[in-house]
DNA sequence: GCTTCTTTAGAACGACCGTTCGACGGTCAG
DNA sequence: CTGACCGTCGAACGGTCGTTCTAAAGAAGC
């Protein structure tokens, strides 16, 4: 389980070069930061949205961040190492492939369900000005997170037969488990848990649970 | 299968209250708005952005439109106009459920792979300013094509047994025909007919199915 | 020729954007 | 008390935003 206030566990500041010590109200601004993005998107957050949902001023964002694309890429950054970390601890409690792909579903769930903001940021926005590499550090940190999932689904391969590839099969899956908040818009209350038991058992065994056309219940 | 340049069958013009025969431009104008919003995002899109690509000056854009808001309605509207007709009639064509099924995927996989982009901006685009009545249109509308979905997957629950209940299964297969464009990025350069399958084997049987239903080739 | 309607576009409007600057109150060593 | 430093913020910068205004070119009927 991850922390329960910012989405990475260790390693606070990396912005402005140096380590110092105003970590806490930088948590706070990058909170808000994530929860506005996530809802009014990248371009349709000002600063001055920020700094209004931050509860701090206008210029003082600019103290404890270099300007509104490093605020997009602290959060991303941040999110995606958190959820490898995450991911890495949780795949290491068991061994069997299909074990791994329900323990990597349900970090994936828990954690998108604790930090919404953070994982919507991280895997809707996408920085239009920000032209340096660090768009790259962060997609390269995202193939890895997906390669995790591919390597899981590789083992299952081998274990089952499966009728699709293994990148076709783990898109669907983030897919999936990205979810909500579009189409349907289901009342998914639902536990955590169950919910991603629910994916796992739609991925792993489909709709039709296994039941065949011929025996009606 | 939809028509070639716009999204809708029919009702070119709507938004200025009166049917004007300005009709050709007013498509390509929509056409590029909507590869620009998908692309840049609605608010990360200027009308200069639109007048430049579409070949229209500025002010020419409001000849054609009421401004930035009527240009994402009307985008919106008719996409999902056009999706709900098409459904409507590939369903026609068969009548068992999980033909429908197959037909529904098809159709929207297929639809989704001709006009990426005004897909997208139905999916993912939302106007942060129209106050209007014309977002629950919208809205309205995109409910009526998930229910024609969920009504499929309940003609299916009937006959084979579901794990998961239909909104939520309805919402995952969403989310798997909305797939590409994030996480793996995955070379899905396949053919619309495969794919369509694929997600329609995955979805029914699983990822560790093996053998669909009905009668490979 | 003139008039009228459709279509186009340059210039400009006020509002808002991201960002910077200069100054303020507070704390603490000297 | 003085002076340096830290955290903070109001005010303002140049630029871009969506939108409107005004005029003019082209076509068509008289």
């Amino acid at each position: 389980m991850p922390d329960e206030t910012t989405p990475t566990p260790a390693d606070p500041t990396s912005a402005p070069a140096a380590s110092t010590p105003r970590a806490p109200k930088l948590e706070t601004l990058l909170a808000a930061a994530a929860t506005t993005f996530a809802t009014r998107g990248y371009s349709g957050t000002s600063m001055r949205d920020i700094a209004h949902d931050s509860g701090i001023s206008l210029s003082g964002i600019y103290y404890y961040t270099r300007g509104k694309s490093s605020l997009l890429y602290e959060i991303q950054s941040r999110t995606i190492d958190a959820l490898i970390a995450s991911a890495a601890q949780a795949l290491s409690r068991v061994t069997k492939p299909t074990d791994q792909l329900l323990q990597f579903v349900e970090n994936h769930v828990s954690y998108s369900n604790e930090h919404p903001a953070f994982v919507r940021v991280l895997s809707h926005e996408t920085a239009p000005d920000g032209s340096d590499e660090r768009r790259e550090a962060v997609e390269l940190k995202r193939k890895q997170y997906v390669d995790v999932l591919r390597d899981i689904l590789d083992r299952v391969r081998q274990e089952f037969e499966a009728p699709v590839s293994t990148a076709f099969a783990a898109d669907m899956l983030f897919a999936m488990m990205s979810g909500p908040r579009q189409w349907g818009v289901s009342d998914t209350e639902l536990n955590v848990g169950i919910a991603s038991r629910l994916i796992y058992d739609l991925f792993v065994h489909g709709f039709t649970g296994g039941t065949p056309p011929s025996s009606r219940a």
